[in-house]
DNA sequence: GCCAACGTTGGC
DNA sequence: GCCAACGTTGGC
């Protein structure tokens, strides 16, 4: 059985559309720099989960379709790099302080599922997305609220 | 652009 | 270990 994940990633930087247009439709997930995302991508994130990919500080926001890891977490080379914005002088190559994992597109939903909507479902309460404050980039769904959510995408 | 909420840093 | 200051996230 897979796991199920939401990975947030602001569409203006790469959307679901960047990421089927990468070859192989596969690309890194470079740029977490938040302890508790990365423990879950490198502790708890295996090949053949699947991933709900949520479009974030944009016009319209939410869960614009679906991913698969297909490569477990290995370290994060932009914190090595000093030009890149993800640059992280305390991340070095003997004592890596951030990793990424590989995704490859699945499907990309006609329409997307909205924030507000799954604010409006109270099954999805426990949902760390719509909860008051929460601004986890990586977080964890319930087999539940998998199938609850895809129930939700309009003309699935 | 605003700002609430949160995570991180660093002085003590 | 505390906590104030600061930086970031992300919805609105």
């Amino acid at each position: 059985m897979p796991n199920y994940w939401l990975m947030k990633s602001e569409p203006g930087v790469f959307s679901i559309d960047d990421l089927a247009n990468c070859p192989n439709q596969t690309e890194h997930w470079d740029g977490v720099r938040n302890y508790q995302a990365r423990n879950m991508m490198r502790d708890q994130m295996h090949k053949g989960d699947l991933v709900f990919f949520y479009h974030s500080s944009c016009k319209n926001t939410g869960i614009a379709g679906i991913a698969k890891v297909v490569k477990e977490a290995y370290p994060d080379h932009t914190a090595l790099d000093p030009d890149s914005a993800y640059f992280d002088p305390k991340s070095t190559v003997d004592n890596p302080r951030w990793f990424m994992v590989d995704i490859r597109f699945v499907e990309k939903f006609t329409h997307l599922v909205s924030l507000q909507h799954l604010k409006e479902n109270p099954l999805l309460k426990d949902l760390p997305l719509v909860q008051r404050g929460s601004r986890l980039s990586i977080m964890p769904v319930a087999e539940k609220q998998w199938n609850e959510i895809l129930a939700m995408v309009p003309g699935r």
